[in-house]
DNA sequence: GTTTCGCCCACC
DNA sequence: GTGGGCGAAACA
């Protein structure tokens, strides 16, 4: 009698589907399995085994497994499981994003082959009528060891001359995977980083004797050298034949970085990141998989990497806003990493300068043991940061007289500056400055913004562009300009103002291309006076020692927002940014302009104790009903008329009205139409959970029995980021 | 009368 | 997601 297997496919299913399993052959679940589906195949993930088909269904036979051995071991398997759960996911789509594309698509998971050729045989038997394949050996004798495929077509060569010499024996083949396997136990150097006293205290701390589970929380001001302590913790906690993952925000991952890891712990380190390729994807993940005693630096996707001897983790800037996924599967990086902590029973460090909310409130509960690092490392003290009210005062560029006075001396010192545009809910627009008009999306609620390089102006919240007119499409006058303070301008005033001092821009515009960024850092750090000028990019990890003077150009963005995150987000960009003035041997100083001089955040912030402030925010947030006092989720609707999203949202709201839950809404949201699509939004919160979570899975379920208007779409954000 | 388009639905 | 079935619209 043969069992029958439950399975996962890749699809926005919430749903598996059942197959008989052929005689003779074992599976386990988080095995991959070759389907028919419908009339074509799909790759499949056992889920469970021996399980009675729903009646009235044919089953059909799985036609293979691709390997006798589970793809996601158990551990992964059971940490998606969750995470699906918890994020109101599909089980499928949550299982296939933890596997390269490649294990996707069904091809093997093996790692890539090279093939090295070898002479053995003499040139001469090559007959006289084959001549470069005579050459072909005579070269390959000559150089003395093996060549690879690639070697041999440079020298001028092909495949299939190769090929030929190998028909006729003259020749050997000898393949091996194209990335060696971490030995298991590499020789590394076995020193630890040489820590300050205050360093040492901080290490002291998290050195927990104690086995099993334990989540810390480094709060660790910047430039007081957080990395070390990493370093030594790594050491710390981690055997030798252990892996451990490290994650970072994707802008943090450089080779700098990658180096300090690897002086410590050498070929154990591999990273993780969207840039790599397929194959590089397949074969780290291979490691990973292996149980190769990695050390893996990736950004949020790598928490769902199928380790199998994780015995540490660290989350670097576990504040960071881009560990929660925006879109499809949005589950947040730092919250899944706790988690697998937990499922492994092992330590887990959280570090920030500026820790988010969350965090801190977790320490505050003795859930998360709270580590302080308060020094800055070396001679380096942390910058005093001062408040420069802009009200009445002419402006150039968005610089006030003061702050451009204190650029000018920090020059004559010799020194650099550093001009933080903070771009978040400010952007250049094109306007009128006879009629007032500005230019609309003609697809979404939003205004288009001007960029000067190539004279268009773009949406940014869709594709759409179109060129700049010289002349207002509305009244025709010439008085069309762009206004608000783009980086570009911000520059030309600043070129204008120190003609003698290059101006460096760094924002996503001048760094595009690949290598951009590490060419603008290398002449920043030659140490000559120069200004840079830059946005959101400027204000994280980055070392700039010659830097002494920060000069923020507008704070207020963040100060009276309906976001109830953006006052966090403020304080939180303000303070990485105040943080790369004065890392070197002179002090640093901060200027802050801002219209709201009197406003008790920013008033705090000048204190520079990042606890202080959070401890403010965090009563704001209790007062408000907000996480992480109560547990949020966002079910979102999108249609082709607003009429539409809402009704969804209006047949929802007595669904998720229940005992402990409240609802907010419908609301349409921030933007509402974005690609002429409408878009509404129901804000679901709850100081329960668990309760949480089972409201929005009945809702789940009622959705998918039955049957929506076409083109009416419906997701859920658990713990989202915005909630606009 | 025939072809094309778009919507709806199952997919195990 | 994807292909097929089906009815409505478009075409000769």
């Amino acid at each position: 009698m043969s069992s029958t297997a439950r399975i996962a496919l890749n699809r926005p299913l919430r749903r598996l589907f059942d197959y008989r399993i052929p005689d003779g052959t074992p599976l386990v679940p988080g095995q991959r399995v070759r389907v028919p589906f419908g009339r074509q195949q799909a790759t499949g993930l056992v889920v469970e085994t021996g399980v009675t088909p729903p009646p009235g269904i044919t089953v059909k036979p799985i036609l293979s497994a691709l390997e006798s051995w589970p793809a996601l071991p158990s551990e992964t398997f059971r940490l998606l499981s969750w995470a699906s759960d918890y994020y109101q996911h599909p089980l499928g789509e949550c299982l296939f994003t933890a596997l390269p594309v490649a294990l996707r698509k069904g091809r093997p998971a093996e790692q890539k082959q090279v093939t090295q050729w070898r002479a053995i045989g003499d040139p001469a038997e090559v007959p006289a009528g084959a001549p470069r394949q005579r050459a072909l050996l005579e070269w390959l004798s000559g150089i003395g060891k093996s060549a690879s495929d690639q070697e041999i077509i440079q020298a001028g060569f092909t495949r299939q001359q190769v090929k030929a010499l190998l028909e006729k024996n003259l020749v050997q083949a000898n393949t091996t995977p194209a990335q060696p396997a971490i030995a298991p136990h590499p020789d590394y150097d076995q020193q630890s980083p040489t820590l300050s006293e205050a360093q040492t205290r901080a290490a002291e701390q998290l050195a927990r004797p104690a086995e099993g589970f334990g989540a810390s929380l480094l709060y660790g001001i910047t430039g007081s050298g957080k990395t070390e302590i990493y370093l030594h913790y790594l050491k710390q906690h981690l055997g030798r034949d252990e892996q451990a993952l490290v994650l970072v925000p994707e802008i943090n991952l450089t080779p700098q970085t990658v180096a300090r890891f690897q002086r410590y712990f050498g070929t154990r380190i591999v990273v993780w990141h969207s840039a790599l390729n397929d194959g590089e994807r397949l074969s780290t993940w291979l490691k990973v998989r292996n149980g190769e005693p990695v050390i893996l630096i990736g950004t949020r996707s790598a928490v769902l990497l199928p380790f199998t001897r994780l015995r540490a983790i660290i989350v670097d800037e576990e504040h960071d806003s881009s560990y929660k996924q925006g879109e499809g599967f949005r589950y947040s990086g730092r919250d899944v990493a706790v988690y697998r902590a937990h499922l492994n029973d092992c330590p887990i460090l959280l570090g920030s300068a500026t820790p988010s909310l969350e965090s801190y409130y977790n320490a505050q509960q003795q859930k998360y043991q709270l580590t302080r690092l308060e020094q800055r490392a070396g001679q380096a003290r942390p910058p005093e940061i001062s408040l420069l009210d802009i009200r009445s005062r002419p402006l150039d560029g968005g610089l006030s007289q003061p702050a451009l006075g204190a650029i000018r001396k920090t020059l004559e010192r010799g020194q650099q500056a550093l001009v933080f545009v903070n771009r978040r809910g400010f952007a250049p627009v094109m306007m009128c400055f006879d009629c007032g008009h500005m230019v609309d999306c003609p697809r979404c609620d939003t205004r288009l913004t001007y960029h000067r390089r190539d004279r268009a102006m773009r949406c940014h919240h869709c594709d759409y562009q179109t060129a700049a007119t010289e002349q207002c499409p509305k009244c025709e006058s010439d008085a069309f300009k762009p206004v608000g303070q783009g980086t570009e301008r911000t520059e030309d005033v600043l070129s204008a103002h120190f003609p003698d001092t290059p101006v460096v821009r760094v924002d996503r515009d001048s760094t595009q291309r690949k290598g951009s960024i590490q060419a603008i850092l290398e002449r920043v750090n030659t140490g000559e006076p120069c200004v840079l000028v830059g946005t959101q990019m400027l204000a994280k990890g980055h070392d700039f020692p010659g830097v002494t003077l920060v000069v923020v150009v507008n704070a207020d963005g963040g100060l009276f927002s309906v976001d109830f995150r953006a006052p966090e987000q403020l304080i939180q960009t303000l303070l990485q940014v105040s943080g790369r003035a004065g890392r070197g041997a002179h002090a640093g100083q901060v200027l802050v302009q801002t219209c709201h001089s009197d406003h008790p955040l920013l008033k705090t912030l000048c204190e520079g104790r990042y606890l202080d402030i959070a401890d403010q925010l965090l009563a704001e947030r209790e007062s408000g009903q907000f996480p992480p006092f109560r547990a949020m989720a966002i079910f979102r609707a999108e249609a082709d008329t607003m009429e539409k999203a809402l009704q969804l949202l209006d047949q929802i709201k007595p669904m998720a009205q229940t005992t402990g839950v409240e609802v907010w809404g419908p609301l349409p949201a921030l933007i509402a139409r974005r690609a002429d699509r409408y878009r509404a939004q129901l804000v679901l919160n709850s100081d329960n959970r668990k309760r949480l979570n089972h409201v929005l899975k009945g809702i789940c379920t009622h959705l998918d029995q039955q049957r929506l208007p076409g083109n009416v779409k419906w997701m859920i954000d658990v713990d989202p980021q915005e909630t606009g």
